[in-house]
RNA sequence: CCAGAGGUUCAGGCGGCCGCGGGGGGAAACUCUCGAGGAAAGUCCGGGCUCCACGGAUUGACGGUGGCGGGUAACGCCCGCCGGGGGUGACCCCAGGGACAGUGCAACAGAAAAGACACCGCCGCCCGGGCCGAUCCCUUCUGGGAGAGGCUGGCGGCAAGGUCGAAAUGGUGCGGCAAGAGCGCACCGCGCUGCUGGCAACAGUGGCGGCAUUGCAAACCCCACCGGGAGCAAGACCGAAUAGGCGCGCGGUGCUGCUGGCAACAGCGGCAGGCCUGAUCCGGCCGACGCGCGCGGGUUGGUUGCUUGAGGUGCGCGGCAACGCGCAUCCCAGAUGAAUGGUCGCCCAGGGGGUGAAGGCCCCCGGACAGAACCCGGCUUACAGGACCUCUGGCAUG
């Protein structure tokens, strides 16, 4: 909740405001700010995007106009228990938190649907499915549009 | 030391680095601090809390509980005790009220399964019938007759023994008898009753009775006691549009009788309908429709409820115990597409392999069940591997 931010202002510039509006890119910003799905309005909208099955998940990347890249996840139960499914869904929020900054597709929302070899698999193996998959998905969008 | 019984407890540890949620501080950068379980689980009981419903009496239905006493906010939980069963023992198990209120069921096997029976068997009598038949008599022969005895049978008595079964109409012993039998007697058991002890369940004991009284109530049932409904998606607040809606006041319903009126209708009386409870009674309330006045908003989102509580820990006192009382001290998750994660190192347990005479060394694998969702008290179920305490039986030593 309001990161960053960076006013270049002076300090004494007392501004109440701050955290009304959406603070659009900065220039000098290295990475871009990841935001979370919750609404489940936005999840239906994401089931007509773009499909990319992978070992251990399937990731759907749908372009939206609220100009930030946002990240959700869906873990059914059948994954598992209770256990299997809050560990499913903390290894890939681990994993997105690394790989999307560097390959996430840039204002579009992304979904990850844990799949049930998910809390087996290797972490290292996880994080590489999800870059390439972040990749492939970056460039069937770029030929697309 | 071996085997076993009961209980308590832990649920890998420490440290880097990068992250997540709550709270505090700060203008900010940032920083400090807290952050899953014994079952958080199943949602099976009991409560708190919230909203809804609720006039009285009698009765019924449905669900639950079931030895006694105590603990508790309460319980179907816990503690202690009683009774029954099991074990050498420590201990364990028991829905443990009623089967002369009624109905029902008791498969298979077996002779017989509820007020019953006689298959084998035991005993007495009958010798009448059938079969076999040593031997003897008659007859030329065929054949006929007598016939001890055996087998089979008939009538009656019996229920001890055998057989079947989950269960067989009390058990053991002695007497008795043709053989037997509670037929008689003693003890045990059972029923009734008196006394003593105990708050009580019940125990002990005296008298009487005779074998009466099969089991199943986790079959219906009977008895006693208990029980409104829904749940934090409860509920409250905030904000926006339309419609339905709700409350109050006034007039006012249907059928029918009489009277008046040409009629519309009016007056008086009786009956009817719906709701308050499943039924009955008493009692109360309501009204088709019209007019007037007032209120308010399904859903979705946000805020709240939301974590300080029948709370934890320690000490003291009371109690066999469950538990209670007093004092001190601590604050210990509050998420809501839902935080407690990722990774690395060392150590601690565990499994496998190699090597060695062995202590040991090296390598690999690898951490049970399981994730708070309003909060407590229980129950049940899941659970790798440990640690500790008490007790029992046996062996050895002293």
């Amino acid at each position: 909740m309001a990161s960053g931010h960076p006013k270049p202002g002076s300090p004494g510039a007392e501004e109440r405001a701050g955290a009304g509006e959406k603070p659009l890119a900065a220039p000098e910003q290295p990475a871009m700010a990841i935001s979370r799905i919750t609404a489940r309005r936005d999840f239906l909208a994401a089931n007509s995007g773009t499909r990319i099955p992978s070992t251990a998940f399937i990731l759907l990347v749908k372009p939206t106009t609220l100009g930030e890249t946002r990240a959700g996840f869906t873990v059914s139960k059948k994954v598992g228990n209770a256990v299997a499914r809050n560990r499913a869904r903390r290894r890939l929020r681990e994993a997105t938190r690394i790989a999307m900054p560097e390959a996430a597709v840039e204002g579009a929302d992304h979904i990850f649907i844990a799949r049930r070899m998910d809390a087996e698999r290797p972490f290292a193996d996880l994080l590489r499915d999800a870059r390439q998959a972040l990749a492939k998905a970056g460039r069937k969008l770029g030929v697309g549009s």
